[in-house]
DNA sequence: TAACATTTTTACCGTTTGGTCAAATATCTT
DNA sequence: AAGATATTTGACCAAACGGTAAAAATGTTA
């Protein structure tokens, strides 16, 4: 999510000869970055809708307008264009999290929270997608990530709403469920978008209904859906 | 889910002789209905891990105790068995939604109907799977099912609900994201189970975390969970 | 422009996959 | 037991799949 700075584009004139190839720092050329990222997109595109077994090399290469073993030039194998693409969709499903710091209000924090979710579900759809057939297929690829990554950052962030829980500004549960119902209700947009799109009888491409969703979800974890009797 | 008639143990004396084989009324014989189960437990089994690309016939038969072409016996194509698995899973996902009557209080009717949500995840969570993996790939096999059965017992719930809204005892808000929140988080304790278990550091077949997420799921949605300032 | 490195393509390979077929076997009815 | 029906199996097939090898084409550097 951060600018990459474009590394062709800056003149080195008094080092190493090698820096004056058409390499980046790490060592990639203009065209492999190009190809790389062509082939990112196309993967993501049909791993998102098929899954890892449903997609195949074939439709990946046509989607990114490029020979199949062209494209097995770049990424050795079917599996590494899914790990890479897993690999880049971390920050963006942590990166809303991160963002709790525990200096506002509960109601503040947690709706701000949501969000973030909500936001990030409307923008990347496909990636929300693509982490939910991966942890639906078992997790094989980031489990690792979900035991160690997440999971410290999510002890970090109930800690701070168990201190909540402490003073009785949130009631007594388990945190951690807290933050599932989050990721439940505004992932289930992009997920399920499909049946939300059929209920609601939208056309393929309307987020109009994204405004409902955080209107709802707002009076829903603020505490005001349902009046006390 | 109704206990099923076994017509082969009644005896039938006066009537027409074809009654006398070993069929049920659905012209099926035992050998059928015991295999068709068989086939279908092993297809679900498959199908709701790897996903409809991800599984093979042969994992299937294999699974069903049973030769490859044996199995196609009775189902004539792969797509049949997942056709098959599909539509009876309908009904375990609708049977929640059907009972919510409009006649007792919204926190009531709300509270049970997670209850019930949650007991059908807890219960059925690879049916769950399969029918997440469906939407996820673009329902193709069940859209219609969306468009027509699910569509309509939802406008029926949702008036329900609006009727509530009217008379100030919900906020005002789209009914329909009422219930997606509940299918989201009910069902996510299915579908991302292996996610939750990593986070709460349980192992594969503990289903303890249930009653806290019931604990707090009713919480949120009676509207207790964050306390006003 | 010559030499070198990178990129792209053509042709191909072994395996897996969904599915077929005819023959063999088991089961049921009379 | 005989005949009919239902079930099971082994051998097989064409297509699709992930992936490879080597040459051809293109780009880069000196």
């Amino acid at each position: 999510m951060l600018p990459e700075i474009d590394w062709n584009n800056i003149v080195v004139t008094a080092i190493s000869p090698d820096l004056l190839l058409a390499k980046t720092k790490r060592g990639k050329t203009r065209i492999q970055q190009a190809n790389e990222e062509r082939i990112l997109a196309a993967a993501l595109e049909i791993f998102s809708i098929n899954g890892f077994h449903g997609a195949t090399l074939d439709r990946i290469a046509t989607q990114a307008e490029m020979s199949k073993p062209n494209l097995l030039y770049y990424y050795k194998s079917k599996e590494e264009i899914h790990i890479a693409l897993l690999t880049g969709l971390l920050d963006i499903w942590l990166a809303p999290l991160r963002e709790i710091t525990g200096t506002g209000a509960p109601a503040t924090e947690i709706g701000n929270y949501i969000s973030r979710k909500l936001e990030s579900s409307r923008k990347f759809p496909r990636e929300s997608r693509l982490f939910a057939n991966e942890i639906l297929a078992g997790a094989e690829h980031i489990g690792p990530f979900l035991q160690t990554e997440l999971k410290t950052l999510v002890d970090e962030k109930s800690a701070i709403l168990q201190g909540w829980i402490d003073v009785g500004r949130i009631a007594e549960c388990n945190p951690r469920h807290i933050l599932f119902a989050i990721w439940a209700t505004t992932q289930h947009y992009a997920d399920f978008s499909v049946q939300v799109r059929h209920i609601l009888e939208l056309k393929p491409d309307d987020q109009s209904y994204y405004k409902d969703a955080e209107t709802m979800l707002k009076t829903l974890f603020l505490g005001q859906l349902i009046t006390p009797e």
